[in-house]
DNA sequence: AACCAGGCTCTCC
DNA sequence: GGAGAGCATGGT
C-alpha cells in the first residue's frame, strides 16, 4: 500500500514516488481535470478534488475522502508493478519517465462519455467538450472548498439533444453520444462489474460509438481491468516502432495480443506508460528498435 | 494545404 | 465477416 493518511476532507500522501498528479492526470486517461495555478482540480461524478503538491507531501482535499481514496487507487502498491515491469527495458524508460502514474478508478458514466467523444479526436478538444458538459448540464454544486459543476447524471444527459452536443464541440459523434445515452437506460453500470472481462467488453460494445478500442479504455479506466490493452494511434505506433521485427502490423486487434503475450496480467499499466512515454518522445529516434 | 487526433459506423463484397 | 470510405473539428 501506499503511504497515506486519511481525514475529514483531506489524504496526505507522504510517499511521492509512487504518486504523481501531473502524471496521473495528463498520461490521458481521464479528461475531467484542471490544472490551476497551483493546485489540480478533478471532478468525478459529483465529488471533487484539489491536489496541492508541496516538497515532501501531496495533499488532496475534497468532497469525499473515502471516494478519492479508492478513486487513486490508493491502496494498491506500485513498487512491484514498476519492479516487474523494469525488467523490459523499455518500460523501465516509460516508467522513468512517468514515475508517479497510477491507473485511476473512475465513475463509469463518465468514462463511457468521455472516450465516445474519444473516437479519433485529440486530448486537448475531449477535456473542451466534457468541460463544457459539464458545466451546461451538470449540477452547480457549492462545497467548502468552493463552487464546481458535478459531471451530468445520466437523467441530465438524457435531455441534451443532438445539436447541443455537436455545440461542445463533438462533431460527428453526437448522434453517437444521444443514442448511448438512451441505450444506457436499460444499462446498470455497477450491477455490469461482476462480469467477466471479455463479457462486459461484449455489453459495452452494444453502445453506440463503442467500438473495441473504446471498450477497452472503459474496462482498464473505470471497471480496473488492468490486463486490458487499448490499441490507438500511439500504442500502434509503438509497437511497430519498438516491438515489431519488421514487418509494420495495422491489425490492432493482433497488436493487442502481442503486447499481452508479453505483459499478461500488468498489460495495462504497460500500455500506458508507454502511451504517455511515446506522446512526448515519439517525434525523436524513429530507428530506435528495443527488444 | 494536407495530415493528424486515445476510431466508429455503415456499406459493399 | 473483413476491408474501405466517410465522418466534424481544430491544431500544426
Amino acid at each position: 500500500m501506499s503511504d497515506y493518511i486519511k481525514e475529514k476532507n483531506k489524504i496526505t500522501i507522504t510517499n511521492l514516488e509512487h504518486f504523481n498528479i501531473e502524471h496521473i492526470l495528463e498520461c490521458g486517461q481521464v479528461f475531467l481535470f484542471e490544472k490551476c495555478e497551483n493546485y489540480y482540480e478533478v471532478v468525478s461524478g459529483n465529488e471533487y478534488a484539489r491536489i496541492f503538491t508541496y516538497p515532501e507531501k501531496v495533499e488532496i482535499l475534497c468532497t469525499n475522502e473515502d471516494y478519492f481514496e479508492n478513486y487513486f487507487d490508493l491502496k494498491t502498491d506500485y513498487s512491484k508493478i514498476k519492479q516487474n515491469l523494469s525488467t523490459h527495458l523499455l518500460l523501465k524508460q516509460a516508467i522513468e519517465y512517468g514515475y508517479g502514474m497510477r491507473i485511476l478508478k473512475q465513475g463509469k458514466l463518465e468514462t463511457i462519455i468521455g472516450f465516445i467523444i474519444s473516437a479519433n479526436n485529440n486530448i486537448n478538444r475531449i477535456k473542451n467538450s466534457m468541460k463544457k458538459l459539464r458545466e451546461q448540464f451538470g449540477t452547480k454544486t457549492v462545497s467548502k472548498l468552493g463552487e464546481y459543476y458535478a459531471f451530468p447524471t445520466l437523467d441530465q444527459l438524457s435531455v441534451v439533444s443532438t445539436e447541443q452536443f455537436v455545440s461542445l464541440g463533438t462533431g460527428y459523434r453526437a448522434p453517437h453520444l444521444v443514442k448511448a445515452i438512451e441505450q444506457l437506460k436499460q444499462f446498470d453500470l455497477e450491477q455490469l462489474s461482476v462480469l467477466e472481462t471479455a463479457n462486459l467488453k461484449n455489453k459495452l460494445i452494444k453502445l453506440q460509438g463503442i467500438g473495441s478500442k473504446v471498450a477497452d479504455c472503459i474496462l482498464l479506466f473505470s471497471y480496473y481491468r488492468t490486463d486490458v490493452v487499448p490499441v490507438d494511434t500511439w500504442v500502434e505506433k509503438v509497437y511497430n516502432k519498438y516491438f515489431s521485427q519488421n514487418n509494420q502490423i495495422k491489425n490492432r486487434e493482433i497488436i493487442r495480443e502481442e503486447f499481452f503475450n508479453i505483459f499478461t496480467k500488468l498489460s495495462g499499466y504497460a500500455q500506458q506508460y508507454l502511451f504517455y512515454y511515446e506522446r512526448q518522445f515519439g517525434k525523436f529516434n524513429k530507428n530506435d528498435k528495443i527488444g
